[in-house]
DNA sequence: CAATTGTTTATCCAACCGGGAAATAACAGT
DNA sequence: ACTGTTATTTCCCGGTTGGATAAACAATTG
């Protein structure tokens, strides 16, 4: 690992245009869905010629796992590394941590979840893919958190495994509807105001027992 | 009910046709989102000829809009209808009423929030006619319903339009990843039993003020 | 500078797309 | 049985799709 720092001009140029793809990638498959997404329109999205997707990720398929593999382990990275620098605290104070985190994370990339949400709605290697890859590895470690804050009575009772996916699913399907809640609610999840806000509402709701009140 | 009882036959294997292909575009629109999904794939599906589309529906937009008005029009009633029935309940028992009517109705039909979310990940004159036409009146509806809950002390405070669109995310978003949660966490919900797990805790987290206590 | 390597551009193709035209079939009223 | 209407089927079009190819170009190295 480490190492490759020189990199020479010609490969600096090249890199752009990688990252310019994924990053236009993931914006259209979570739009459109994977079917739904041309390979033209990324390019166009990216500014480059469409060949240069075969070029650089061979083909749709794969472009789609390098875009999905960048955003979920960026992800997963700064989850973990809240739950890490909020170790010492309590376990009510580390799951509201990672909530917030969670929540400000799926503000900051909708595109996370659209695509979580493309992806489930049917049956699909790149579902399976993303499962093993990314979704159970965060589910087994988040979940290991919610037991102890339930016997403790900060957490509801019921399944824990179903508590979580409550949790997760009110953060990032809240954000992935924004386009819609700003329209019929008036909520504007671009205002930062409107995220905190609806982590606090998350965390209050979800972690009701003791310390940090909000009223 | 009432009307239009003869029917002539030549209408009847028209009316089954127009049927299906709404259920076929349904399935396949909630799973492809409308760009994804080809008008030949919702002919095959329903088991018509493709060129039936245009005569029925005269093309792939409208079509989409027959299918989201049939869907979300039962959903609406099927809400409104629990509401009706819960009137002279207590606010929490009838508030109660209508989420698990929601948390069902998502899980015997989970297209509709898949065909919701497709919609919302990007701007659209469809999402616009979504909301004016089905989202809008249903949240104007039930908004009215939280105020006086958290007045009472039984719903949790804040803005009670993010604390609508929390339980009505918790509910459809949850069941849109169906096919998802089953693998990471074990959870299938094709058995009632974890559908009325999973209403059951709606109803304690986000109402968990007085009266019938379930834990 | 010349050779080599990495990158970009310009086309091409078979398959598929939404939509429409015309031919055909099933029916209803007379 | 004839006639007009409605429903279905067959056939076709211009345009777009994912993917592949080779030629053109730029940068690095000896």
């Amino acid at each position: 690992m480490a190492g490759a720092r020189p990199a020479r001009k010609q490969q600096q140029r090249s890199i752009r245009t990688r990252q310019k793809l994924l990053d236009a990638a993931l914006e259209a498959f979570s739009e459109n869905g994977f079917k739904g997404t041309s390979t033209r329109d990324i390019a166009e999205r990216a500014g480059v010629h469409h060949p240069l997707i075969t070029y650089h990720f061979k083909n749709k398929e794969e472009l789609w796992r390098a875009a999905a593999d960048k955003v979920f382990s960026e992800f997963s990275a700064a989850l973990l590394e809240a739950r890490r620098d909020a170790a010492k605290q309590t376990p009510r104070a580390r799951m509201a941590s990672m909530i917030r985190t969670y929540v400000r994370y799926a503000a900051r990339k909708p595109a996370l979840h659209k695509l979580m949400l493309q992806e489930s709605s049917r049956a699909s290697s790149r579902l399976d893919w993303l499962i093993e890859m990314h979704l159970r590895p965060v589910f087994e470690v988040v979940v290991q958190e919610i037991r102890p804050l339930q016997e403790k009575g900060i957490a509801p009772d019921g399944d824990p495994a179903l508590l979580f996916n409550l949790i997760r699913v009110a953060s990032g399907g809240t954000l992935a509807l924004a386009l819609e809640i700003k329209d019929t609610s008036g909520i504007d999840f671009e205002r930062s105001e409107n995220v905190e806000a609806l982590a606090d509402m998350i965390v209050e709701v979800f972690l009701p027992g003791a310390e940090s009140g909000t009223a």
